[in-house]
DNA sequence: TGCTATATTGTAACCGCTTACATCGGCGAA
DNA sequence: TTCGCCGATGTAAGCGGTTACAATATAGCA
């Protein structure tokens, strides 16, 4: 592989009268320029990231952590944060699955020095860990993450709004015995999501019953599971609320192999508003995030502090959610591709 | 942040010494090394990954080029590459939409220094293009390229074979008026397909006739169009096949929106059988890619060329498909989950 | 002609780490 | 005792860049 001395050698010049004109900086003569340029084309040199960017205490890319890959949620949020991360000509480095606060502790460190600054997506990580874990002068910008500190930039979905929302619009469908999926155990999302169920149910005339909450983890299989031991309830509930969109899928799948219809015998609702909701039969109603712009938010998020080297005011923001009413809610003017 | 030589100076020896201790490599004083120990966790010393990577020439990094982010396909071949990468100690460094020759360029020495190998799909890019814009020792795999060399490692889907059995099958069902969504214009996924669709239309007596032959980019969106125009025909085709699941699912979208039954009047079949195809309403028939074990494969492979310092013999392998029957295209016994 | 300002280029230090080689005691064998 | 060996540690040369500073040449000007 071709270094810069190598260059410097054959255009007859000093390494750092390439390095000069290969960043256009600094004088020098029109004829020298042209020379070191024609070197470097003729063999194919390219500078070295890595050289680079050793010496100059930066290296273009960010890490996002992420708890998981799978389904459409993480994707999306991937997306944009990848397409913001290439505007600005930032490399992500990714890396998922960190389930416990070792396999954080592991990935916060195989980051450091790689990175300029990294966006945490980890409903399992604590404000400690975080401190013990990264250099202070790291930016960093926690996505859904359960810690409280005015320390980090912090971007939150709003789970209680939204799932109180949602709640709250079954219940104003008429119905009383409102059944939820829960989300994995322990998550935070997952828990915001059963309190705002809970007081809406309690707050509009529900029926507050410990059966109606089925467990879930999250993924299409748990949500046709948890639909599965719902039907067996006497009396049904008349409307499910999936904690998020891959169970209210699976939840679709299994009431239909059951041979019930949705939205006439029981109501379904969803969070996230994936992509595919408005695609699906009947098109599912949903919690709208925002997916997408929030992979968006949190790379701007994070290329503010970068830019400031991390001695910015930090922010918590909380994005606002909104109802996607489609079919499966029984919604009679349900918007239907959006 | 502290460096190497912070923990030198505090424990009182050299950072040659405090290396060997850290990477236990050479002999060392059983006192000097626990002083050091102790020290570097005192002074929370974590190796900069950067001048470690740029003194052992390896990265322990490696690059992952995808030509879109969107959907469950390429989430699924992430999830498959990152599962991989960290099993192997290695990390991920991702970018995506990159639709032209120049970006791929531009992508393409970005990556230069950074990561120690890579994974390419990219159905834009030729042999030339790779020759010239990368050293001959960095080992890459190509995934789904339409480049025909021994020189590179690479995996493909068996695109023909896939969507040739798949037409047959809506075929052997009795249909003669099997329309096809194509993907997008150009891609070689998409021409292949669409080639395995005319052979197998011609060969098992179905219909061929260009209006069958509906526009498609790959997208939802993309597929309830096409879905819609399709509709409108005189005689209306009696089987569509999708190139892939997304346009499939689109179609579904459209073909309920418009009352038509499925498969009663209408059979429908995608290609790449996302997780979700069987959660679908119909369930959804597609083909069998195994998406997942796609991204696994590409990295292994890269892997092994990474060991062997990219001296090792290219193969080129297509990967077989199968078909995922389920309700979508009438099949009686259909599989419902898997 | 001598002096200074300026344009161009080179020298070398540094970024944080690994590692080949040198150094230095101490110990067993001749 | 003396020599060679070995274990423990230090020294310094890279890895591939950037850049402050020095050096040199050239031109402008008194």
């Amino acid at each position: 592989m071709t270094t810069i001395r190598d260059v410097a050698r054959e255009a007859g010049v000093s390494i750092a009268t390439v390095s000069r004109v290969l960043n256009n900086v600094g004088p020098v003569d029109e004829e020298t320029r042209e020379r070191v340029r024609h070197t470097a084309r003729r063999l194919k040199y390219v500078p070295s990231a890595l050289g680079r960017s050793l010496s100059m205490k930066k290296t273009d890319a960010i890490g996002l952590l992420l708890p998981d890959l799978f389904g459409e949620f993480f994707s999306e949020v991937l997306r944009g944060s990848d397409q913001t991360a290439q505007q600005a000509h930032y490399h992500l480095v990714v890396s998922s699955s960190h389930n416990n606060k070792e396999e954080i502790r592991a990935a916060l460190t195989m980051m450091r020095g790689r990175v300029d600054g990294l966006v945490i997506m980890s409903p399992h990580i604590d404000a400690e860990t975080l401190n013990e874990n990264l250099p202070h002068s790291l930016p960093v910008v926690l996505l859904n993450c359960c810690v409280e500190s005015d320390k980090f930039d912090s971007l939150n979905i709003d789970n209680y709004g939204g799932a109180f929302a949602m709640t709250r619009h079954l219940l104003e469908h008429g119905h009383r015995r409102v059944a939820i999926i829960k989300g994995t155990e322990n998550n935070i999302d997952a828990a915001q999501r059963l309190r705002a169920y809970c007081d809406a149910m309690r707050q509009y005339g529900g029926e507050l019953d410990e059966r109606l909450q089925a467990s879930g983890t999250f993924s299409e299989a748990s949500g046709y599971d948890a639909a599965t031991t719902l039907l067996e309830l006497h009396p049904r509930p008349t409307a499910i609320f999936a904690s998020n969109d891959s169970m209210a899928i699976g939840a679709l799948s299994a009431l239909r192999d059951k041979g019930v219809e949705v939205p006439q015998e029981i109501a379904l609702a969803g969070f996230d508003d994936v992509p595919i909701a408005a695609y699906l039969t009947p098109t599912l109603t949903s919690v709208k995030v925002g997916i997408h712009r929030l992979g968006v938010r949190a790379i701007e998020t994070l290329l503010h502090a970068v830019r400031n080297k991390n001695a910015h005011r930090k922010q918590q923001v909380v994005l606002p959610t909104e109802l996607s009413l489609r079919e499966s809610c029984g919604c009679p003017n349900a918007t239907h591709r959006t």
